[in-house]
DNA sequence: GTCTATACGCGGATAGAC
DNA sequence: GTCTATCCGCGTATAGAC
């Protein structure tokens, strides 16, 4: 089963350790200052070397952006495999929703990361590893034999509690009064019973 | 009665000749290039005039995107209007419900100039005009004591709305196919028959 | 009132020396 | 691998022509 093997390309690493360093201090500021907000001198300056260096690691911007998504879609992926893990489909539903309402409001200020600037979302839409994991994230929650009415409703649930996690209206809302009500309205949207 | 009155500060105009062609001329950019990826030369060089000159109209670029947003916005509040004059709560919830899903799907591609860009969503909600818009949404959709649950189920729903019309996924589907599937899963979420 | 010319500082990006 | 030096385009800003 290609179930619980990372999938092509979407590597957490292998990343040396001047990568690894540049990786941590940008997810860092791209949750503080926004992805547009955070310049490669920011980064540079955190961990002590020039701009020019930064860049001998990686040689675009949206290459540190692409690595710290990856980051956070590996999460997504886990997530993913645990559902898969659960013997019927509607077990693997309710653990699958839940999973992604926990990390959602676990990782909330890193959601934007993923999700919330213009230079990634058409990216990743090209993005072949990133297509097999909605791929198998719209199969898990809809069924195999869901057409595109399917992957609207993955899209919604998806645009839904993203949207919600990092909405600034949202932003003095403690996680666990957040979370039991996002748990709540995904659940219905799904049809599933609480 | 404040409901069929414009709310203060959300001008749709009075604006004069030359910044209403810079508005339309960043609309129209925005919506292909996304907010960050359009230039204040993109602008000036559409319209056939100098950067300087384009600075002139408007003292930052957040001018202009707050304008090009609220021309957008404008159109919701129609929207709340046309809604808050049907007699009874469930008649106002299909109609505005109906419009904003119309909306979305006329206006897909430029919901992003107002949602999807990173500068917009922090400045908006510290933004008076535009939370008394989300205030008047919010209590159309689910009533007048609805608390912090409900203004989540508002803002749940309405990125749910926005992210399956910009989701490049969606692109190549028609209006025509995605309007009534759209329309069916946000009535569920609002557990509205049908 | 509307525009042009010009400039500053910062952003991402590149070339070449150590 | 990291540096210095440099490039161009960006948002911003001012002075002044018409």
């Amino acid at each position: 089963m290609g179930a619980a093997e990372p999938i092509a390309g979407l590597r957490s690493g292998p990343y040396t350790a001047p990568q690894a360093r540049i990786i941590a201090a940008a997810v860092e500021l791209f949750s503080d200052h926004g992805v547009s907000g955070t310049s490669l001198q920011m980064i540079a300056d955190t961990i002590g070397v020039t701009k020019a260096a930064v860049y001998h690691q990686f040689k675009t911007k949206d290459e540190i952006v692409l690595a710290a998504a990856e980051a956070e879609l590996a999460r997504l992926e886990a997530a993913l495999d645990a559902a898969g893990a659960e013997p019927s489909r509607t077990r693997t539903r309710e653990v699958l929703v839940t999973h992604i309402v926990d990390l959602a409001v676990q990782r909330r200020h890193a959601v934007s990361v993923i999700l919330s600037d213009p230079v990634i979302i058409p990216f990743f839409s090209q993005h072949e590893p990133f297509r097999r994991v909605l791929d198998r994230l719209n199969r898990l929650l809809m069924g195999d034999d869901a057409g595109s009415a399917g992957r609207l409703a993955t899209t919604m649930l998806m645009a839904a509690i993203s949207g919600a996690v990092m909405h600034p209206l949202f932003a003095d809302l403690d996680n666990d009064t957040l979370r039991p009500e996002l748990l709540h309205l995904a659940r219905r949207f799904l049809d599933l019973p609480g």
